[in-house]
RNA sequence: GACCCCUUCGUCUAGUGGUUAGGACACUGGCCUUUCACGCCGGCGACACGGGUUCGAGUCCCGUAGGGGUCGCCA
């Protein structure tokens, strides 16, 4: 029986002829205009959940409040979510709510859920669980403490704040008709049979309320699974203006997809074995309730990007060259015209040294570019009056050269330095900027045995010409 | 103000009464490399505090402090 949080599903029961009820859980952001990285967490955990125990993963869409709500804050979230590479069995296709959604469970818009509600405002209503209050419709709350079974949490009792002592009973229907977020959340989730509710412990507290509606409607309660909070790294509460908040800094800060999960993943949760690479596979085979943390977690930029860079080494060549294309393209340039063997030279000097998909294009860049741009610093460094005898010295060695490789290229510039009595490093440093234009890079032999003697010539002269 | 949750190196964490408190990232010393990295070998670095319980507590209990969350006709 996979996943800990499926043992005890009473659900289950009510489907004589299964003993399961297969895991429903479901993501539901309200569409604000951006993607916060906890609610990416959030959807995170949801999916590999039903991944993990073969269940379904529902995403539905709160979108009650239509002042701000628009199809594009809609598509920034599915596009999130997409980049991530987390889909979803049922819910929305594209951000407008009009659109036929997947799923036999829909509509997953809330802005069409309306008669639904209408019904079980209704049925409260009948039952004297609700009642009309100034316009508005308010629920009938108990006095009594409410205990919240949280299988990450354990049970918790939740009592009445003084200010809900002073009046327990909360508004269900605003006085303009429109349903609030905790009847609309409860009752979404009971038509959808959702089994399994994890989300972010910011809800904690006001899971006394939606425990009170299920009872009320007289439905059994979901598993609920409070998960810790993604905090500044400084540790104060994160808002939308802090950096890593939004999703935007992983889309286009460099990241693959599986470092972002891979990152995410261990917010909250631990395999427990030490563990830190994984590849989403593994995550989906391993994630479980046992180690998701009970504690806030901080962001840490640095973990990230060690974590990027692991995955990015463990991409095949293929996908590799795909990544790093698609970063030269971005960055202007053309790599059309260059054959497929001096790209794949290219690309096989940056293998296991690129940290970042955004570093791609100043790194190899030279390789595409007709003139070098120079590094002002390191031009001024290393492209001196000076060295420029010696570097017109290795171009004339270079240019006597039968074989242009790597070996050769090293000979021939340890022979020119002995000869001129000069440390290697004093032919090296200019060499290179010569070629590259920086003083960091790619193997000097190499990069200039994939630049070709006809190109490395051409480059020391335009150096030679500014020295 | 009330209510709820949380507290092991800077960060993410392992740890379920007996450990020299382990790992990763970060930082740092060295090696390797005639660039930058990678890699390898070291180092620094934590049980928030105070009481209990116990032969014995990071592990259990209480309190304090700190952090986070909630108490809305926002979601």
């Amino acid at each position: 029986m996979p996943g800990g949080w499926v043992a005890g599903n009473v659900r289950a029961g009510f489907f004589g002829n299964r003993l399961f009820m297969s895991v429903r859980v479901r993501f539901a952001p309200s569409p604000t205009g951006y993607l916060h990285i906890g609610g990416a967490r959030t959807a995170l955990f949801n999916w590999l959940y039903a991944r993990h125990t073969g269940g379904t993963f529902v995403l539905r869409v709160e979108d009650t409040d239509d002042a701000r709500n628009t199809r594009e804050a809609v598509d920034v979230i599915l596009d999130g979510l997409r980049w991530l590479g987390l889909d979803w069995d049922e819910g929305p296709v594209s951000g407008d709510a009009m659109q036929e959604s997947k799923g036999d469970r829909g509509p997953y818009f809330q802005s069409q859920r309306g008669e639904i509600y209408q019904r079980r405002i209704q049925e409260l209503l009948d039952k004297d669980l609700a009642y009309e209050h100034e316009g508005a419709v308010k629920f009938r709350m108990t006095r009594e403490p409410v205990t919240i079974p949280d299988v990450v949490a354990g049970d918790v009792v939740r009592k009445l704040t003084d200010r809900e002592e002073a009046d327990p009973d909360f508004v269900i229907v605003r006085s303009d008709g429109k349903p609030v977020f905790h009847l609309v959340n409860v009752v979404d989730d009971i038509e959808m049979d959702i089994t399994h509710v994890i989300r972010g412990e910011d809800h904690l507290s006001n899971t006394s309320k939606h425990v009170e509606l299920f009872k009320a409607f007289g439905a059994a309660l979901p598993k609920f699974a409070h998960i810790p909070l993604i905090l500044n790294n400084d540790g104060s509460k994160m808002s939308k203006r802090d950096s890593g908040a939004s999703m935007a800094a992983y889309t286009e800060g460099g990241y693959l997809p599986s470092a972002v999960v891979n990152y995410l993943s261990l917010l909250g949760w631990s395999p427990k074995d030490n563990t830190e690479m994984m590849p989403t596979a593994e995550l989906i085979e391993r994630f479980d309730r046992p180690g998701v943390q009970r504690a806030n977690a901080r962001v840490d930029m640095p973990t990230l990007d060690w974590l990027n860079f692991e995955h990015i080494r463990a991409l095949s060549p293929d996908d590799f060259k795909s990544q790093a294309l698609g970063q030269l393209q971005a960055a202007g340039l053309d790599t059309t015209g260059r054959d497929a063997d001096y790209t794949a030279a290219v690309l096989a000097l940056c293998t296991d040294k690129i940290k970042n998909l955004n570093d791609v294009a100043g790194y190899i860049g030279f390789f595409f570019r007709d003139e070098v741009v120079l590094d002002a610093e390191s031009a001024a460094q290393a492209l001196t009056p000076e060295n420029k005898p010696h570097l017109a010295t290795l171009r004339e060695a270079y240019a006597g050269l039968a074989t242009f490789d790597a070996d050769s290229l090293m000979e021939a510039l340890k022979a020119t330095a002995a000869a001129r009595e000069v440390k290697n490093k004093v032919l090296v440093m200019p060499a290179r900027v010569a070629c590259t234009g920086s003083k960091v890079g790619p193997s000097l032999y190499h990069l200039m045995e994939v630049l070709g003697q006809a190109e490395v010539l051409k480059r020391f002269d335009a150096a030679l010409a500014r020295m």
